[in-house]
DNA sequence: ACAAAAGTGTTGCATATACACCCATGG
DNA sequence: CCATGGGTGTATATGCAACACTTTTGT
């Protein structure tokens, strides 16, 4: 590769999360509202660009922090967007990754130097977005739908101690269908990833459930 | 983004790709030696950087056939490598592919510019890779390996027609372990996407197998 | 005792596995 | 008629889906 051919100049990569929670049963992703331009005042998928001295993951760490104060979270990749005309200034590649955290836990800065705001929105009430990050966010969705069964992408979405009902009640909203109260305690507890903790939620008015903490 | 930030620039995209084939029962992975620098006199998976005008897919077929003469290749993208210290002369990020091809119908060139040779190597005899070649090789391997039972990522490894004894003998040879042949077949005849084409191979010595092809 | 939600078990169905015999061909 | 590999079916086990009643708590 010759290093001078202008061909191989500027492009840039970008890291792009797709950020999920659970909120009230209510399946929501996290956006924010850019400050400059381009795109200026548009909502967008948390990210940014990845310097030539860190990997993208830690692009996207740093990113996170920058635009609102987001740190601790985990987030695995799926994609990558390549269309050259994808980002107006510049050619960027976007790499995508999807992330789900339990927004109670969660601190984040309504403003920052690039950002004017910042919220969940309902993923069926999402603005129109920046760049391509509807159809990133749609092929995040999917992903996020394909793993919520074999994988551990849950595991951060609550607190250490969680209920059943309350992980049921979070993949039907993920997934957008009722399942089988039963069917999903038998499925989920064969899978030997979550153990009883041997302790019981303290709420009232009904029969206190158990709760359960992921063994990773 | 600043676009002036030095700490954007000098950074590239790389496809890479790891081109599978079965032959004779024998599962194997094209390598092309370096004719330059960095790493030159090494072996290497194909693959290339990318202009700032063209998606990555596009930049790895431009890639393929010039360094190998390679043309018509499908492939699959799997993950993203982005230490920054993986490539030496400037920092390269690598998208990285998957493709599975019929060694016996395509056509590539063992010298061009930049490659001084070409070949198909069995798995198990694999020389030292240049870059991170060797972990993208592996990864790229057990991702081939996932992906054989639920997708069709093996519908270009045989001519139109081909056998179902061809077929078991190449997912044996993939996976590294016996299959059952009866079950293989009932397995892959349910999954809908090979039909029985009413014709027959022309081999001596035994009874002719039937000829399938893939539906897509 | 009632309302509200948690917890539990059984049966049928579909899918996957294990396994053995007959068939067509060329020599 | 024999050697080679191709083709088929059945019985069992395992995993998944459907489904209803009992338990605990607070009021």
């Amino acid at each position: 590769m010759d290093i001078n051919n202008p061909l191989y100049k500027n492009q840039g990569i970008h890291a792009v999360l797709s950020l999920f929670t659970v909120e009230d049963g209510k399946f929501k992703v996290f956006l924010i509202k850019r400050k400059n331009q381009p795109y200026k005042d548009m909502w967008t998928l948390v990210g940014g660009a990845c310097y030539n001295n860190e990997t993208i993951d830690d692009a996207l760490k740093r990113e996170m922090f920058e635009k609102a104060g987001l740190k601790n979270i985990n987030f695995k990749m799926f994609n990558v967007y390549s269309n050259p005309q994808r980002s107006p200034l510049c050619r960027m590649i976007a790499i995508a990754y999807v992330g789900v955290i339990d927004s109670n836990r969660v601190k984040y800065l309504k403003e920052t130097n690039k950002t004017q705001d910042a919220d969940w929105f309902l993923i069926d009430r999402v603005p129109l977005l920046a760049y391509d990050h509807q159809e990133i966010l749609q092929d995040a969705i999917e992903f996020l739908k394909e793993k919520i069964f074999d994988t551990t992408i849950l595991k951060d979405l609550f607190p250490p101690n969680f209920t059943l009902p309350q992980l049921h009640k979070a993949y039907e909203s993920i997934l957008n269908k009722q399942i089988d109260r039963r069917n999903f305690r038998k499925g989920l507890l064969q899978k030997n990833i979550i153990v009883d903790t041997g302790k019981f939620e303290e709420i009232s008015g009904k029969k206190p459930s158990k709760l359960y903490r992921f063994k990773i």
